[in-house]
DNA sequence: GCAATCCGTTAAAGCGCTTTAATCGTGGTG
DNA sequence: CACCACGATTAAAGCGCTTTAACGGATTGC
């Protein structure tokens, strides 16, 4: 900042006054309600030019009934919820909302970043892939519309706008025994409740080919690591799969990265599935097959949600589960043998 | 949301009352500030737990002289901001300022989110990876302490923390001419000013090594796709250089993502390195030899540059230059052939 | 020509919190 | 025992904006 004195920023009143009217009046031209009259409009209006004149967020948030603010939560490390975040941005400018963002990062976890939003006055919250127990969100419903992406709140009056998961995963499976592959192993994602629908689809996915006697889970997380971890434990000795699904595209990355240290062939060797569709997947270098949740879809169905409950007074519970899409691409090919015992 | 009449959620006046004092005592209690005594401060912690009282955000951003809000503008596509963004939330933490993102995204540019940063009573902004011109800046600094991160202010009172990026990829030249290249190439990131400084030192690493016939700059942008194209512009036909350093990693990895399409052995035919050391570089699967910012440090400069504005009373301009750092990974190695014409 | 009507404008009361100056006790002091 | 100093507490004045009810003046209708 240079060393000036830091000229005090107009006020509302500043520009009132330079237009000769109250600060009524400045407002409502302002934020163009009805009332002031064509003159009054434009003299108000070459004011705030004038002045440079910009409202302050805080006084108006305060005075208003309703602060039009929309309080989302990410994880700043997903590449699918940087996607995600980008479609809302533009789903709630359709609506007239604006945005909060709020991080959850390493060290800074899902309870900290909504509370960040509900201290700043948002209207409602849309949770990004939440992984808080249901009862809490039950219990943050009661204080506001509340809108959960990519995952379900089973019996809570909770607005839910997902993929079907159990469904996604089992049409990864079903791609892969439609290949020939017999022993998919899948690696999970951790105890949340996303972790537990697509674990779910897998094993619904076996059994329906008959492949329940080759059912085997390695536990992982939504990181890169664990999907590393998983490859070490899967091809540890002797005969591992030949396929893997993997809880998310960031999982399934870390498996591949090992697997291409070990010198094993993808797709020849084992085909691996993710889940997501990130931009991550769509990198050509990574060309992952995987599961993709319509994200834009997904977006507009929750910015509706929340939209309708606050503008549309809906009140009853709604749930959208949008039908996932397999996007086939190069990490998955027929099994090297025949997948047999 | 449920069906049941919204709580009005309580106010510093409910809890006042709750606890039988004032208004007065209780903020002064809830705030940790000095004053009531251990009594009154337990009485009020109490009523203040019983209620669930939170604090509106909006009203004590108004009713305060100081916000403690850092404002930080990040791009929602790019890796290595993420992995600053969290790392800034850590930096502000531990001086005890609170965070205000705003998203670059595809359709919302830097001017926007700045906006809606000046509109929210933010102190101070850091920028991350800027593009705007310089005057711009410099008019913003007039009216609140700004730091751009990771890229150069020419003649501005701007604060600069940044890597000295001329340098960063002059290593990378170094590297590559070291293994023995001399085809190296350059792809370059637009008309920015961080694209400038890369570029510059691309050539004078060139120049350095007695390479500058072999000078070639590609057209590109900060996408993956621009790694792409510059892949196929490269390697058109003939031969292409041995080498290529792109703008940043996720240039390098649409490159390396290109290459790989077209069965091009990396680093056998062809070495590429990036830059940014983001957390896509790090991926085994992509294993790039790339360029650190050491991200943490120029974090920590910068929240620092910022705190020191608004706390410390500095008023000079500052501008800090953290060497970057040279990580060999997978992608490079020596040349196929000597290099030579 | 006077009341009814209407439109543009404004005074004033907040929104929920912070902060400063003033007030109230209390115990120590001469 | 009157007086003072001092720490704990509070009344009240904002922060910058929104909003509602009320207002004045210009039309209009009868």
């Amino acid at each position: 900042m240079s060393v000036e004195e830091p000229v005090r920023r107009p006020r509302l009143q500043d520009v009132a006054h330079e237009a000769g009217v109250s600060t009524a009046t400045a407002s409502l031209v302002l934020r163009g309600a009805p009332g002031p009259g064509g003159a009054t409009r434009e003299r108000v209006l070459a004011a705030a030019g004038r002045l440079g004149y910009r409202p302050d967020r805080a006084a108006s948030l305060l005075a208003r009934r309703r602060s039009r603010l929309i309080g989302v939560v990410m994880d700043v490390r997903s590449t699918f919820h940087a996607q995600l975040v980008e479609e809302v941005h533009e789903a709630a400018e359709r609506h007239g909302y604006d945005l909060v963002l709020s991080a959850v990062t390493r060290n800074r976890d899902e309870a900290r970043a909504v509370e960040t939003l509900l201290d700043s006055r948002c209207e409602a919250l849309v949770l990004l892939g939440s992984e808080a127990p249901t009862a809490r969100l039950a219990a943050l419903d009661r204080q506001l519309p509340v809108v959960a992406v990519g995952r379900p709140v089973p019996s809570a009056g909770v607005d839910v706008v997902r993929a079907a998961d159990d469904e996604g995963v089992a049409m990864a499976v079903d791609h892969l025994a439609g290949l020939g592959h017999r022993r998919i192993a899948y690696v999970d994602g951790g105890r949340g409740p996303i972790a537990a629908g697509r674990r779910r689809g897998y094993q619904r996915g076996m059994r329906r080919h008959r492949l329940g006697g080759h059912l085997q889970v390695v536990a992982g997380d939504p990181g890169e690591e664990s999907g590393a971890r998983a490859a070490r434990t899967l091809f540890r000795e002797g005969r591992g799969p030949t396929a893997v699904v993997a809880y998310n595209d960031h999982c399934a990355v870390g498996l591949l990265d090992a697997l291409l240290r070990d010198d094993v062939d993808v797709p020849g060797a084992v085909s691996v599935v993710g889940y997501d569709d990130s931009p991550l997947a769509r990198l050509a270098h990574v060309d992952l097959t995987t599961v993709s949740q319509e994200s834009e879809l997904l977006v507009r169905h929750a910015v509706e949600a929340v939209v309708e409950r606050l503008d549309g007074g809906r009140t009853e519970h709604r749930e959208v589960v949008v039908p996932p899409r397999l996007v086939v691409r190069g990490t998955t090919g027929p099994p090297r043998d025949d997948g047999s015992l």
